[in-house]
DNA sequence: CTTCTTAGATAATAGCTATTATCAGTCGAC
DNA sequence: GTCGACTGATAATAGCTATTATCTAAGAAG
């Protein structure tokens, strides 16, 4: 049993001043104002005990008393740090962090947060969510319960990323706007002369896909171009080539990397050229993961160092009783890339 | 101004119940000593009424009773996230994030620490390290000044990496033992035949850098061969390589990457190759940083996730007021690599 | 009927800081 | 000498929970 000596107090500055607590308190809070008078000979006896034993406030008993942490949480449904994960989560956190910093927050990662099947949770017994003043709330994968009861309890939270309503109301978020930069991957496209695209992928689903579709749609309409949609799930790429080949589209937009990179291996395989033979533009809105050389995709970039940021932003904002609007979109870069190009047979 | 209502209290369950707060408090505790009497049926109530209204105990007052906290604090001098100082501190981060979750304590970062020149800073006005139980410290560059004023207060903290004494006695650390890692590959290099070893690097300085040259040392002892030290400051790599040719060097330990990197380049533009002509052992310690390739280094690993999660452990141990020994060294891992080889002329 | 025990609960308090209300002087003015 | 105004401080309290000491009523034992 350490026996810690107990941390000096308030109390003990006061003692050793022959002053009262009281005063310590205002002394240290540089109080000064109409009502509160401390002349600056006390003043300069305090803080010199202050001085002398280092005394700094107990946050915890500020906390208690002033309703708020200066703290954000940060909740991640995985862990933040392993490997895998690491490439999803560094650059929102690299914004929140950022920001955090010039707000003068400190961050909380929940990692006690008890896991059960393979997600932590947000509320449980002994739930020490309300450490933080707010939280963002970070995954890939987002219990809607659980946001639903963040609202319902009226605990102000920002959503990175996802921003459906749930049953309450809408959900504070920031996110990026996918439509928009597919839309305009596909203008571009038809503008070299493309008369059918393809897009290869569900379309649905996850709330990004959904996104990507919508993109997708929209920028046909204005390109006025014809437009088939791929289903790649269970299919080999072999296949969906094929399907590509048989509806005429000489450009692909690949919603899912892992399909991108089994596209490339097989029109490798076949002799088909990107782009001179047939365009690919990747929908995955990430830089490529792996180090080995792949082609330069034309893309979009999601700017999630910016989510982070922006999310910390609005969640200081909600805090501070702003009534603005909750939810952000946020553009996407472009990335040219060297995958996309006019086709081959321009009619 | 949101005027938040008011969070649920003990006293509102209380009331809610036709208890009394104290009763609530024991129920939600499960308290059933032999002085503690509640009837299942009053526990019941109140637990209905804390299911109904969602109520979770406030973490800061009860922080304030129990004088902790179940936080961990993780000190950095610098930021954590940006991708420059990412590849440095995200494999402690992971081991510290591992153990933390295993022991069920939170992490907070401190974000808003004050930045002064360059590097944050622990002491300030307002400083909330006492938000943690007991914090990690870890960086690139420590402040003495600031481990010396940690252990003068008292406050239970690891670091992680440095662990030299400082004024006030001997710092809880975690570090790596590179003393043997790299007396080890001396003693291989040994083995495999060459007769004279070269040190690059400075060999002082830094705790790590003086380690790397007494493991060199003590190898040299052990191998029985004779050694030379080459500075690397201010010298380019073609210096370095003549002086090891002069000194009839066949080996050389290079302690800082960027030295390592000038020396293959040179290397190449000299024709002479890499293990067959000259031996590299490379005593960074990571894996490389960069995708482009680079040889397969002889050298080690510094366990930098086991180092995060042995920190935490430690700082568990002492808080748990455990008189145990307060350092670790952990063993390197060794890799084998290819720049190593026997000499040409094996005498 | 009195006293003791016990079950079942509550009042009071600690933990530390910030704020509000209050108090003891002093000085001036009348 | 009294009243008011002002200075320089302090006592008391809020904030929320956990614990300790205390209290009431009922039943048992005598």
């Amino acid at each position: 049993m350490g026996k810690e000596k107990r941390r000096t107090t308030q109390q003990d500055i006061a003692r050793m001043t022959g002053v009262s607590q009281a005063t310590v308190s205002m002394v240290l809070n540089n109080r000064d104002d109409g009502e509160i008078r401390i002349p600056q000979e006390t003043r300069d006896r305090v803080l010199a005990a202050i001085q002398s034993t280092g005394y700094v406030a107990n946050p915890i008993a500020r906390s208690l008393i002033s309703q708020d942490n200066r703290i954000f949480g940060v909740f991640t449904y995985e862990s933040v740090f392993p490997s895998e994960d690491l490439d999803f989560y560094h650059p929102f956190l690299a914004g929140i962090e950022r920001r955090a910093e010039q707000l003068g927050y400190d961050l909380v990662l929940f990692t006690s947060s008890p896991v059960v099947d393979g997600g932590r949770k947000i509320f449980h017994a002994g739930s020490r969510l309300r450490l933080a003043d707010g939280c963002v709330v970070l995954g890939r994968r987002v219990d809607r319960a659980e946001l639903a009861r963040l609202v319902a309890e009226g605990f102000p939270f920002v959503s990175v990323g996802r921003r459906d309503d749930v049953a309450a109301g809408p959900v504070a978020a920031v996110g990026a706007d996918y439509v928009s930069a597919v839309a305009e991957l596909v203008r571009r496209t038809g503008g070299l002369g493309h008369r059918t695209v393809a897009f290869v992928g569900e379309g649905a689903g996850p709330e990004s896909s959904a996104d990507r579709w919508a993109g997708f749609a929209a920028g046909v309409a204005d390109a006025g171009v014809r437009s088939v949609r791929l289903r790649a799930k269970g299919r080999d790429a072999g296949e969906v080539l094929d399907s590509l080949v048989e509806h005429g589209a000489t450009a692909m937009f690949v919603e899912d990397p892992d399909d991108t990179a089994a596209l490339v291996e097989e029109c490798g395989r076949r002799g088909v050229r990107i782009p001179e033979d047939v365009s690919l533009v990747e929908l995955g809105g990430s830089p490529p993961r792996t180090a080995r050389a792949t082609p330069d995709f034309t893309g979009f970039r999601i700017p999630r160092e910016e989510m982070g940021a922006q999310a910390v932003d609005l969640l200081a904002r909600i805090l501070g009783g702003d009534r603005g609007p909750r939810t952000r979109l946020l553009p996407c870069r472009i990335v040219a890339g060297a995958t996309l190009a006019a086709p081959r047979s321009t009619p």
